[in-house]
This record gives structure tokens, sequence and C-alpha cells, in this order.
DNA sequence: CATCAAGTGTAACTTTTGATACTGATTATG
DNA sequence: CATAATCAGTATCAAAAGTTACACTTGATG
């Protein structure tokens, strides 16, 4: 586990660092889809991104769903951490975006680990920002743009995690994300292809201009 | 000052904490209206807020503004806590919506008490915990209602925050908040009026039933 | 291969929101 | 008091998004 963690996390964490992780938490392997962590769950343990994405999702009262960020090697959910400290329930859905690993870390190694090292705390603080810069970028998709531009800014987010211009998704699926209906995406999918954007393939997107 | 530090953060700081930060740092007051921090300002001292309320906005890239959430007594500005450590502009506006005092801390010994009073780091955490909650609660507003709905929980807000019944405020200046036209705000305040849910006045709104 | 489910395209319609324009009422100001 | 500025009400139109319905294609499965 120490090479993972060196290999994610070297440049940022001092060696005593990674040895203590190392010896007191569990190493995790999740495929796709998987969900992490549900609306509701109690969280315990906090989650170190090895490698693959996983997508973070806020739920409606009723039955809708909404794709708040995604997270990516080396970051942590600073929504996650919010729980642990506060000692509340989850307050999103974590599914797996790809296959990938994670460090688990028990709470309380978390809190000793704040006055210990300088290092974990910035850590600790940096993903809070980071997180919060995403949650504004959400706000700002959601209050100032419209749902042809969420879109694409969908589908540039998409290209850029999974390193392909091919985008492996039902219209269906990307209704959910965006909080929409399937007839929308497909009609405003259409639009883009016809501006020469995108080429549409069954279950599979193409982007062909940025 | 120590006693008005006392009197908001008595019960969550130690003596010596206390202590400290009247030291080091400077009582500002302001007035309704006032604009404490503005878009790309650099932040170099943290906030605590004694008195009155301060509102968070963020804006678009042309004109638009959008209300994010309402600061109150006790509480600090995670956001500008994230520029702080981040050494980042601010990515807010914040008006304040009554008059007040604050605080201001030297980033410098914010930095130096996350080490030094578990108190201070308590709190930081859950001023972050607070911010995100907020931070969905308007996500949650933005994605999963309509306007009308917006509107009712914003007046609603607007009563528990200034803890009168009666709203000092002009179809217009609601608009901003919610990033819409003064015209949508009066259609669906005559629409809560005629529900019976509000009384109507001139610049100025009382809340009937909740 | 027949059948079915999943994925997509598209038309027609409704609702929500935004935009423009004009009116009258109230308040402030010289 | 006359005039201008601010505030609110409302009608009309347009755009964006949501809803329903149905047809067609592709791939999976028995």
């Amino acid at each position: 586990m120490i090479t993972l963690l060196k290999q994610a996390y070297g440049s940022i964490f001092e060696e005593k660092l990674i040895e203590e992780i190392s010896q007191v938490s569990k190493l995790k392997e999740f495929e796709e889809g998987d969900v992490l962590i549900d609306f509701g769950d109690y969280i315990k343990s906090m989650p170190l991104l090895i490698s693959g994405v996983i997508k973070i999702l806020r739920e409606d009262f009723d039955e809708g769903e909404l794709l708040l960020y995604f997270i990516e090697k080396g970051d942590t959910c600073a929504m996650t951490m919010a729980c642990c400290i506060g000692d509340s329930k989850s307050e999103i859905r974590a599914i797996a975006e790809t296959k990938g690993e994670v460090v688990m870390i028990p709470v309380s190694k978390m809190e000793e680990w704040l006055g210990k090292y300088k290092s974990w705390r910035n850590f600790v603080f940096n993903s809070y920002n980071s997180r919060m810069k995403e949650m504004l970028s959400a706000i700002d998709n959601l209050a100032f743009m419209n749902m042809d531009e969420r879109l694409f800014n969908y589908l540039l987010e998409k290209v850029k995690i999974n390193n392909s211009n091919f985008i492996q998704n039902t219209h269906q699926e990307i209704a959910f994300d965006l909080h929409t209906s399937r007839v929308v995406i497909s009609r405003l999918l259409k639009a883009l292809e016809n501006n020469g954007k995108i080429k549409l393939h069954r279950a599979s997107i193409e982007l062909i201009k940025k």
C-alpha cells in the first residue's frame, strides 16, 4: 500500500505521515457503478482516492438527482470529511465512475493528524477549498446557464476525466446527471451534432470540436 | 472588545484564545448596504461576525448576481477563510444586510491558532461544514425548485433573519437576489397574496402564513 | 429467427420563465 | 404644489424546458 500512497500522495505528505496512514488504513477496491456512499449513511472513515474517478450526486426529496462534481486521484471527498467531523449523516451519494482504489482512514486518526502534521492540515484545507469551488461552479451552471451550455460543459468534463473523446453514456444517463428528461437531452445533443460539435453513436457520443 | 467577543463567542472559545484575539484584531463597524468584500478582492484578514447580518452573493460573468446565503452572529465567512488559506482572490461579494460589527483577524494568526487551540480548529471546521450545507441548500433550490418556491423560501429566510414579519424590500431588490426579473417577482408575489400567504405593501411585504 | 428491451428521433403540446411595454400610484424634491 | 423618480400591476409575446406519445433501429435472448 505504501507504494500506492507514495505514487498518489508522495508529493504532498511527508514520509512519516504516509507510513502512519498505511499502518492504520484499509485499502478498498471498487468497480464502476459501485455506490460508495449513500444519502443518510453515517461515515466512520474518510476516503483518500488512489486511482479511478468518483462522481458526487445530490438527491431531490422525490426522485431526482443532480451531479455535483467528480473526484480524481489525489482528492478526497470534503463532503464526507464534513460528515466525519460533524458526526452527521451523508448529504450526498458517491458512485464510482470508473473502477479504482481508495484508502480508508479512521476518523480518530484524521483528527489526531490535524494537530500533528502540517501537510495533513494543508491537504484537508485544500480539499475543502477546491470542493467549495466546485460547488460554486455547480451553482454558476445552474443559476446562469441554459441547459445546452450545461450539457456541453458536462461533455467536456467527461472527456477530460475519461481521457477520451468518446463518452460512453446513454441520453438517459446524462439526463439523470443533469436532472432533466431524456427527450431534452436528445434534442440538445442533436442540435450540437448539427453544429458540428459532436457526433452521435448508439450509447456513445464523440466530441469533435471544443 | 473582549466583552463583545465573550458575548458572541464565549461559549465556543477558551478564555486565552479570546484574549489573544482581542490583542491582535481590529473591530470594524459597518452600515447596511456596505460592501465588505467584493469579487476579486485579496483577503488579508479573516472576519468574525459579532453582530448584524451579512449576505453573500455570487456574480455572473455579465451582470447578474445570486444570493448564496446569509451570515449571522457567531459565524464567519468560510468562503473568505478559503481565500485566506488558499491565498486567492475572493469568489464572492459580501454586503451588509443590516448594520453590525466584525472583528478582523490577521491571516498569520488564524493559521497559528489552528495548531494551538482545539476550539479554534473546531470553529473553523464547523464554519466550513455549515457553509457547505448552505451551498448544498442553494443548489437544491436552484436545481429542484421553481421560482415560486424559491421566492417563498427567500421570504421565510428574511423573516427569520430580521426577526419581523415585514420584509422591507422592493420587488427589484428581491429579483436581484434571486437572479430573475422584477416582473416575474411581482407576478409570483401577487399569486402568493391571492393565496393568502402574504400581504403586499409599498416597498414592503408582510408574511401572513407559513 | 422471432421477440423483446433498450436506445434514439421527433412531433405536438403545456408550463415556466423571461422580455417589453405601458399604466397608474406613491413618494421625494425643488 | 408641480414635477420627476420610484414602485408596482398587468398584458402580450417569445424562448426554454418539461411532458406525452409514438415510430424506428439495434442488440440481446430464448
